[in-house]
DNA sequence: GATCTATATTCCTGCCTAGGTATATGGAAG
DNA sequence: CTTCCATATACCTAGGCAGGAATATAGATC
């Protein structure tokens, strides 16, 4: 039952957080660190979790470990990832993770979802 | 973060099908007992587990105890459960729970939600 | 090859939960 | 008051998970 395996993944505060940021766009684990503001390990314990259960993939790109919703999520997490959008709205927790995922923005925008990117080739 | 709550009640395999089956209306422990298939003791711990966390009411009537959902749920809840409805079409676990809930419908009809009721006052 | 950086994994501890067995409770009926 | 029935609770065991500290890995840079 896979299903289960959804709500498994949705009863912790941190992988609510982790999921409810990658739904705007893909992420690295150093930007989850600063959004989030937990410990390395903290977040990526949890991604591993998500990652095992299907709910995240990953990608590396140099030394950046660089993770985001599955492209083709199925029916089901589709509709959970949709509500669980729809229940973050007014929780405090998620909307400063939001806005501090929109202070990161630029930065970004100039090297793309892994991090502080100092000497890379793009 | 009382969204967390759901989700813990959601995660296992017979919590979810004791909300499914009360999404069709009340019931009393014992037919959830033959609608599950289920031993009383597992289905009494998992009704108090999703009552604890508000996801349930009950009521007592006479012997019986009739559990439903809340009269007036939260947003949250409301969407969870929804979506939860959402998911569970295809699955035979569900499907057959509630092909046996229909065949408790005419007694059902005849005594309310609370069970067989050989002598009861109504 | 040595070193650095980002991330993953291992090991530990404490807590919570699932499930079962046995027993308790509370109301109804005799 | 005793008995019976439906349901709840206590107690036990085994397993999983969260969190932190320490350590390992993999790729990049020198």
């Amino acid at each position: 039952m896979k299903l289960i395996s959804i709500y498994e993944c949705l009863c912790d505060p941190t992988r609510l957080r982790l999921l409810h940021v990658l739904a705007q766009g893909p992420l690295c684990v150093c930007h989850f660190q600063a959004v989030l503001r937990e410990p390395q390990v903290k977040i990526s314990k949890h991604l591993a979790y998500l990652k095992a259960r299907g709910l995240v993939q990953c990608e590396r790109d140099g030394n950046w470990m660089v993770y985001a919703l599955p492209a083709k999520p199925s029916r089901e997490l589709r509709t959970n990832l949709a509500c669980l959008q729809d229940c973050t709205g007014e929780d405090p927790v998620f909307r400063q993770d939001l806005a501090r995922l929109r202070q990161l923005a630029p930065k970004l925008s100039a090297t793309g979802p892994a991090c502080c990117a100092p000497a890379r080739s793009r």
